[in-house]
DNA sequence: CACGAAATTGCGAGTGAGTCGCAACTTGAG
DNA sequence: CTCAAGTTGCGACTCACTCGCAATTTCGTG
């Protein structure tokens, strides 16, 4: 899927987080994901060594089945559905252990809260849109390149990285 | 100052803020700033039509010193140091009121605390050692360039953008 | 399959960065 | 110099997130 020139491909999927107060985010998933689902959520816990416990099964439900950047109020919402039981201070503590353990990804959109996602195969970056507060994924090859090689220049090696863009829409003048 | 190839030109300036507790930042400025001092902070105040009291002279003379990221507890004890009456709530209102208006720019390096600096008339992106919570800065034209291409791509003009390379030295294999 | 150490959970209390309401005080345009 | 409007100090508050702890659950082992 290759369908803009610079290696950008995009993931195009969207997530309301900003500027309003609405915790309902709302997804817009075009699909293409240009790689095949990974193992589950629940095996690679497993294989950490974490243990299988009712609350985790609902929580990493959520997060497989999540295509946005929710919270963590968001994500109890919907955990809510399944098992009413679930404490919102074990949400905040599983997704702690697994962002240590690199099973989700952590993202801030200037919004004061911490936003998740299941991490993806291929890394992605997001644009915000600042009229809206959309997010919109997209990667671009050449700069994940030109990160690796200002980094060596420096002597460093790349441990993560984050690259936020907020945009509005070209005003079409 | 093209040292590096590629476009890189680097600001090095450094700022302890990670992982550490430690507030107390240090920095290693080797100068270099390409650009020449622009108009003072109070001067731009003054044009905003912000009064220009005496909490906010000691503010504004604090941030225009620093070399570093301060968060607003950093620049609090910092300004106690000339006026010992300056509440820290006028801190958080003023660092808020300037960057509204552009002349401050806000970071969060991942600990949960806003830094500021005021705002530099080139923008640079920011290492983070994660060995040591160093904060290095440098400035990509090519990264920049290739940002305004991929946002165009997708019908969007930037309005702000925010690139953190987490990094660790390259273990000399 | 039952046992038990170790991991996990729910819950309520705690933390800490940042905000707010308000009365008192400044600023600066006229 | 005057005074409306902007700003400040202060203490109380908010809100995302963490923690302590007793009760519960998991899962490797016998």
């Amino acid at each position: 899927m290759t369908f803009l020139k610079g290696y950008v491909r995009s993931v195009l999927q969207r997530t309301r987080c900003f500027p309003t107060d609405d915790r309902s985010l709302w997804v817009r998933n075009m699909g293409d994901r240009t790689v095949p689902n990974q193992e589950s959520l629940i095996d690679r816990c497993r294989q950490i060594g974490l243990r299988i416990t009712g609350p985790r099964r609902v929580i990493l439900q959520v997060l497989e089945e999540a295509d946005d950047h929710p919270d963590v109020e968001e994500l109890h919402r919907r955990i809510l559905k399944t098992d009413a039981q679930v404490n919102i201070a074990t949400v905040y503590r599983t997704m702690n252990l697994l962002a240590e353990h690199g099973l989700i990804e952590r993202h801030t959109f200037d919004d004061g809260r911490l936003r998740y996602e299941a991490a993806p195969e291929e890394h992605h970056d997001h644009f915000i849109n600042t009229d809206t507060g959309e997010v919109i994924e997209f990667r671009s090859d050449e700069i994940e390149r030109l990160q690796e090689e200002i980094a060596r220049q420096y002597g460093f090696e790349i441990v993560s990285h984050r690259l936020e863009i907020y945009v509005k829409p070209l005003s079409k003048t």
